[in-house]
DNA sequence: CGGTGGATTGAGGTAGATCAACATGCGTGG
DNA sequence: CCACGCATGTTGATCTACCTCAATCCACCG
């Protein structure tokens, strides 16, 4: 299951610093992106490649947070739940987001896949010398850092202060926003998560998220493609819908 | 209103990296933390001293981010808001918190003066040339913003999956913790942000903050000394009710 | 095909919002 | 030092968006 990363497997390398990776797709802020093709050698190197099944854990809140990973395939939710069960999802990544930077010693959310995935994973303490040594690395991990920010910024505005209809559109055209450089418009959306975690991630139940997806398609603003795929027929009316800040 | 700071004003200088800044008071993260004492010299001579007064403006969501901050007296809000005026506080910050950074060229969020205030500020470029020269304080930077971002988590699941009791517990809770080191358990804890301050911050309206202020204090856990200051009566049922993650 | 786990739909309940009246305390000026 | 006036905060009555509980429905997979 787990063997060492070809170079292609983990990031394109080429001279040009701002190209994507081509393995991972187009991320604006993908980490191989601050390295050249020498420095691409050196952290592939330090990279073990794991192969993940369908909604498999990668670390829970308490475990010591001895990895760091980089998506590099599949999606994936990172949540964090209170002691009785009831748990908000903090994001789904996608392929080239970073994962598992932790302030102290263990992790503080659970991370576990929605889909078959493949992940790139570091020691935790290799990883920190490779920063230490690399420090255009570290800069880049800090922008990544502060979008992660700005993107929580965003969530605790939805969860906050939106009521369920913006939640659900705002949620929908992050999604699209997101995947948007892979699919075209005319294309449906895929939905990985169940209604249950996009009921926790938008801070509602099962049901509301249902009869909102409903009310939505029936306005003939969405079009719902099976249960897990979504067109977006009406982009300005969606936006509108969502309380855009 | 603005000069250079001086090496008291922003930060003690010891041989010692971890000694907590003398000036902002003790800061498991303060960005010094990071610094010996040339490199301190070096980053105060970037500094711009600001005073503040109440309810004043750092900046807003679409500004340029020209600048970054470190508060070193008072205590400031965060907050993000709909075009319709609801507003997300995401965080009060206190002496030596560290803010302004952004993935972008603007801000994405509100920063205001909950009360008289001392900032020391400093060009982004600036800093940013600084971090690139020093990256020991880019690695801080980062764990600054991965503590950040843990906050950000719990945040987002007391504004997701709380009740109005949880989150006000919680609340309380936090704030004792952070200001903790500066006040005794028997002393009141201050409250500087105003009852639709703290509705905003969580998730809540004025009157239930009320409300639940209220019924913590007929129920003998918490005493309010007047409007803005609290005394923990008892800290076991604060904690319980407050649904600890 | 038939079973099973997700998704949908409906009926009714409730936590917290909203609307409204009143209290309090604090800064200001007399 | 006190009286006044406005901000902020409290309390009460009612309303409603969303939750809860419950009954299907549906799609996928053996």
């Amino acid at each position: 299951m787990t063997s060492t990363a070809s170079l292609h497997e983990f990031c394109a390398r080429r001279g040009d610093v701002a190209t994507p990776c081509r393995h991972c797709g187009a991320r604006e802020f993908n980490i191989c992106q601050a390295l050249d093709a020498a420095q691409q050698d050196k952290l592939l190197a330090l990279a073990t490649r794991l192969q993940l099944g369908k909604r498999e854990r990668l670390f829970a809140a308490g475990d010591p947070a001895r990895h760091v990973y980089n998506l590099t395939e599949g999606a994936v939710s990172v949540s964090r739940s209170l002691a009785d069960g009831r748990r908000q999802i903090l994001g789904f990544l996608l392929p080239g987001d970073f994962l598992g930077l932790e302030p102290g010693e263990s992790h503080h959310c659970d991370a576990e896949t929605l889909t078959e995935a493949k992940v790139c994973r570091f020691e935790r303490t290799t990883f920190e010398t490779f920063l230490q040594d690399n420090p255009e690395v570290a800069l880049r991990l800090l922008r990544i850092a502060s979008s992660d920010l700005a993107q929580a910024a965003r969530h605790e505005l939805l969860l906050g202060r939106k009521t369920a209809v913006e939640r659900i559109a705002t949620f929908l055209l992050d999604l699209r926003d997101r995947s948007g450089a892979r699919h075209l418009r005319t294309h449906p959306l895929a939905l990985p998560m169940t209604r249950s975690e996009i009921a926790d991630y938008t801070g509602l139940t099962i049901e509301t998220v249902s009869r909102v997806l409903g009310r939505l398609r029936s306005g003939k603003v969405i079009e719902l493609v099976g249960a897990s795929a979504v067109r977006v027929l009406d982009d300005e009316e969606l936006e509108r819908l969502s309380g855009a800040s």
